[in-house]
DNA sequence: TTGAAATCGTACTAAAATAGTACTATATAA
DNA sequence: TTATATAGTACTATTTTAGTACGATTTCAA
């Protein structure tokens, strides 16, 4: 639905939380601890931090007293990346990026799809734009949301609220 | 996964040949030559057409020699017209839009939430970018396609293809 | 060396959204 | 009156997403 997906929205609010506790002194965070703040369901929340490493994003340290740090500034994770790492590649449509998949598939009307080449040049916006937004945008006091406040809509913080992760049951 | 739904595809590919077919002088195409054209089942495409007819996005005309025509000129059918006549209203997370399903869901990590404002800054952004792009962008020859040329990708058209659209089967 | 706390990897199940179908009613033109 | 077309609605199947389970491995500390 053009949307994320609800992993990608749990991932960045852990992200913004890595991002406080590093700021706190604390920079290394268990799941367990982070589901618990954040509300979310802790094996749950261990497969999206799993995720996170596995691509970089985050830093895992096992054992007694590990946990999870972020590993680069803010500033330097991308929301393309976290995207990429929960959900893969982004892209508005197959064809956007599995050329060989197409291939395979066989898309019959190859000769009259007026729509291939638009929807990939919308679907490289889309990338770019992604990538132009980075954690700082999405920490509390970690940056000054360079591309968010550029245009120009500036919300109070402090009525936040998500949606509906599952915080209300189990 | 960030992206357009299948259906949401086909409309735009159905909603390009409309406008081929008015430049052509056959204003008024049905629902059956459309899918014939595209390969596309004809049920779902008419599904797909009677949506974006309940929304004002096209017109129809019943009875013999009825069918589906644009309404208005491409340059004013934006992307976002499209989405929100197939997928509904756009959104990144259910909190950009729906406040008070919010309310009832009851976030409880409202006090805490720290991506819930920057991520309503980039539903809005997103929305302005939707808007940017209308048919025009999508149908050949119907426009110079100026919000996509604007990035500098310019393919060729010809080698089009689009994806896992159901044209290998049923 | 043993136990607790933590992540890793993988596989599985449940729920929700999407894709696709079916059928009846209504309108229009020949 | 018949053929062709959309309107509306409801249903089913498929796919994706969300969430769970479990055994293995690593680390620290007693």
């Amino acid at each position: 639905m053009l949307s994320f997906s609800r992993k990608t929205d749990y991932a960045l609010v852990a992200l913004a939380y890595l991002g406080q506790q590093r700021l706190a002194g604390q920079p290394v965070v268990s799941a367990r601890q982070i589901a618990e703040q954040l509300k979310l369901p802790v094996p749950l929340l261990m497969n999206i931090l799993k995720d996170l490493a596995h691509c970089g994003v985050i830093d895992s340290t096992r054992g007694a007293h590990g946990g999870y740090q972020l590993l680069a500034d803010p500033s330097e994770v991308t929301l393309l990346d976290v995207v990429d790492a929960i959900e893969g590649p982004a892209r508005l449509a197959p064809c956007c990026v599995d050329d060989t998949a197409i291939a395979e598939v066989g898309c019959e009307i190859a000769q009259v799809c007026p729509v291939h080449q638009p929807i990939r040049q919308l679907n490289q916006r889309l990338v770019d734009f992604l990538r132009e937004v980075t954690l700082a945008d999405f920490a509390l006091g970690g940056g000054q949301a360079p591309s968010l406040v550029s245009i120009g809509i500036e919300g109070k913080w402090g009525d936040s609220r998500l949606d509906q992760r599952n915080v209300y049951g189990s």
